[in-house]
DNA sequence: TACGAAACGGAGAGCCCTTCTCCGTTTCGC
DNA sequence: GCGAAACGGAGAAGGGCTCTCCGTTTCGTA
């Protein structure tokens, strides 16, 4: 609904305040950081505490979790869409882009996106919707060229990279573990080296698209 | 890893009952299968339920979360070592024995070991260090001969697989994703592809061991 | 600089979930 | 068939999360 974000039946036409605008983004930001950490069912009060500001103020600018959680998946929707199609325009070669990629995507915390796979949350919603099939486009127009140049392994399809991107850099619940990233992009360098053709082995079951996920609630 | 359980001060030396004993392993595997889908903060009635048991059964057999958390880590450790020594004695191939590991490793859930990377737990001690030392010992000796027979990447270390084996496997969470299963298998593979000799990148940092993890608290 | 409106933050009430215990009932072993 | 061991449901106690109230601070403008 951020369309036009409040719509028309709220004055949210008028500017916010330059504060209140720095907040937002803040607030956005810890969000993802903190969906990344705990998950769909994530502490309010702990985004406050990481966004440095009262909780009375997250309130304010969400009406709800639903809707924090839509922010979140908006933005980093966005940014990763971006990211890939930054990445497929500028890298000449074609596995350096998906290369490039995945580890910026690591970087956008593509994992706060696993809240989409929760019941509570509204995926046909058009807004939504739209934001998953630009992020999903990207992503594809990546693998396919780095398929068609024969770099990439034919079996796979989005679902698989996304899928164990997220996995692969989800921190450890409850552990903070501050020496913990400087393993995660070994692990993506293991797993992308695991993706390059000739394939190495034969997978079994099907390749996963994002909605073979979403189906699978 | 009953070896003594109780200890000394307790008069655990008479045999359980039958039901008793049942139960023990019930709630031990459990608690695995809690562990590995909540996290360190698994509920406890959550371990009861999934046994088919009272929670007050639980509180019966085991004093405190701790307590719980420590058999759980034992029997994991035991049965995981057992697989691997297992793997390394019965399959001809090196490569073969390591890839057979990974998936037996992902169906002991070995993922129910990440709260002993908490705090809250105590790694020093014999019982689980020795545990500790003889899962580690022969992983290790899976790795070394994949690595001396030339199949096996020589920049990682048992940390770098145990990492990202316990990663790819574990459950998203709120989220009861059924068919998530399936996919699994399909990602462990990749990620085994991408650890053969030879090597198609660089990595950077250095190998993890499993003193690395703990180290980083 | 001064003022009004917008935005903020801390504290606290209400609620739910988790932990843990009590005690009557059931099951096992002999 | 009996005694002891083990069980399970219910419920009190405690803690954390959600959300709101209201006094204070900050921003934007004249």
């Amino acid at each position: 609904m951020t369309l036009d974000i409040g719509t028309a039946a709220k004055p949210r036409t008028m500017r916010l305040r330059a504060d209140a605008t720095r907040n937002r983004e803040r607030m956005v930001d810890a969000a993802r950081e903190t969906i990344v950490e705990f998950g769909p069912d994530f502490p309010l009060d702990e985004v406050a505490r990481r966004a440095g500001v009262g909780n009375a103020t997250l309130y304010r600018h969400f009406t709800d979790r639903t809707e924090l959680i839509r922010q979140v998946a908006l933005s980093v929707m966005a940014r990763t869409a971006q990211r890939a199609e930054d990445a497929l325009v500028e890298e000449p070669d074609a596995f350096s882009a998906l290369q490039r990629f995945v580890f910026e995507a690591a970087d956008e915390r593509v994992g706060a996106l696993c809240p989409m796979l929760s019941s509570a949350f509204d995926r046909a919603e058009p807004v939504v919707e739209q934001g998953r099939r630009r992020m999903e486009n990207a992503i594809t127009a990546i693998m396919d060229r780095a398929q068609c140049s024969g770099q990439l392994r034919g079996d796979i399809a989005v679902g698989d990279l996304m899928v164990a991107l997220t996995q692969l850099t989800r921190p450890l619940p409850g552990t903070g573990c501050v020496g913990f990233d400087r393993f995660v992009r070994r692990h993506l360098q293991l797993f992308l080296d695991g993706l390059r053709a000739p394939a190495r082995s034969t997978l079994e079951g099907t390749a996963a698209t994002l909605e073979d996920l979403q189906g699978c609630q």
